[in-house]
DNA sequence: GCATACTCAAATGTCAGACATTTGAATGTC
DNA sequence: GACATTCAAATGTCTGACATTTGAGTATGC
């Protein structure tokens, strides 16, 4: 018995959930009808049920009228699960900084055209809030937080919530390394005097001067990267 | 009992391997001594367990010396998940052509500047290659898949692994709404005239040529949905 | 001394049956 | 018609058992 029954089981329902035989809001079999039309135990169904479930493609209900349904995979969970992925893909895999920012700052550099075609007055006001928490004094995780909010604001200010849903991976998982900057780097005035410029040019339309600004903004997080890894190694 | 003790337990534990608590290849307690600890049956405990398989964070192993150990997290995997996370989304949430077109095309524009800087002889050939593929006849399915090629083959162009992961996710989610297209639309020089552009720019190096083609491309792909749309309406 | 075969114990994988709990729906009462 | 009661269908959990896998130690044979 190579492969476990319980994610044999797992897979042949999750394909028939990926394939659309089963679809959003449907409900499957209870766990006695599939543990007998699987010929195995309840409880090998029930595994099967739990990796469904980790992987958001069902929600079980308890009591009358209850059971298994599959869920509508929302944009909002589909943007967590990807931030989670990206952070521990980050984490183990030892990707060097510049890489890392090399491609945030290339994809935050896709959303130019489009942010400036579609940007609105409330995406300008929610990038003007994030820059207002970013300049008032605070500690470093409700900077950090703020930072991601300026950046996430940037990118629905494209108004498409696919390449939202892409970068927030790339722009959340960056966060913890991120945060080995600022906590250290406390001087944040070349950061703010960036993001102020880069909240003008998307109000005045400016695509040229956007990617010259985001092209400053990588320069500049590398090498407050390189200072801050300098000032740990002197130690 | 609001919240399922063993989705609890899943979390907990997944909260000390994504926290680095538990590392790459460190190796949980057995279900016994994980089922003593939170003063639980087996069965729960393996329920969680089975969560965190589900979610690539854990690979169990029988036997002695077996259990459950921590994953490292491979970019191959993480390029799955993404995928198939990606392409439920498109399928779930009615996302109009023209957004999910768009949004790919920014991504892949994204890719421009450092492909241009660091691609490769290899690349210039996997290209090719995958050109070479979509010229011969070939059915439908084939065409699919090898169309696919070519736009990773682009993307790889620019070295950088995060970048093809993240972008792994929208060209491959497009796969069957592209299919739709080419699987109506027959004709494909147009098509192919476009990637040979592509193919030359990016051996000759120019950004600007490159984004060009890609916007060319974006403009072709909508309007040969929005013929296909119409045809199948008039029927 | 070395290779092979055997045994053993520790784990996971599966099963069967039981009980607890939740919850919508049917039913009954005023 | 509004409210309380009952019921049955599910999931959630527990217990105990057995099957299976597998690495490590042990014995055997040469």
């Amino acid at each position: 018995m190579s492969r476990p029954l319980s994610a044999a089981i797992a897979d042949r329902l999750s394909a028939q959930i990926t394939g659309g035989e089963l679809t959003s809001g449907d409900r499957l079999p209870s766990e006695a009808d599939l543990a007998d039309h699987f010929d195995c135990s309840r409880s090998t169904v029930r595994e099967a049920l739990k990796r469904l479930a980790a992987r958001n493609l069902i929600r079980t209900k308890r009591g009358a009228g209850g059971g298994a349904y599959v869920n509508r995979l929302t944009f909002d969970a589909a943007v967590d699960a990807h931030v989670v992925t990206s952070t521990l893909l980050l984490s183990m895999n030892a990707v060097d900084f510049e890489t890392a920012a090399e491609a945030r700052f290339a994809l935050e550099a896709a959303c130019t055209e489009l942010a400036c075609a579609n940007r609105d007055q409330t995406d300008l006001s929610a990038l003007q809030a994030a820059h207002d928490r970013l300049a008032a004094p605070c500690d470093d995780e409700a900077f950090c937080a703020a930072d991601v909010a300026f950046h996430r604001a940037f990118v629905d200010a494209a108004r498409n919530p696919i390449l939202s849903y892409q970068l927030a991976g790339a722009v959340e998982a960056m966060q913890p390394l991120m945060n080995a900057i600022t906590y250290a780097e406390r001087d944040r005035t070349e950061i703010l005097a960036l993001y102020t410029q880069l909240t003008d040019a998307l109000s005045a339309r400016d695509p040229n001067q956007i990617r010259h600004v985001l092209r400053e903004l990588q320069a500049l997080t590398i090498d407050l990267f390189h200072r801050a890894s300098a000032r740990r190694k002197s130690r």
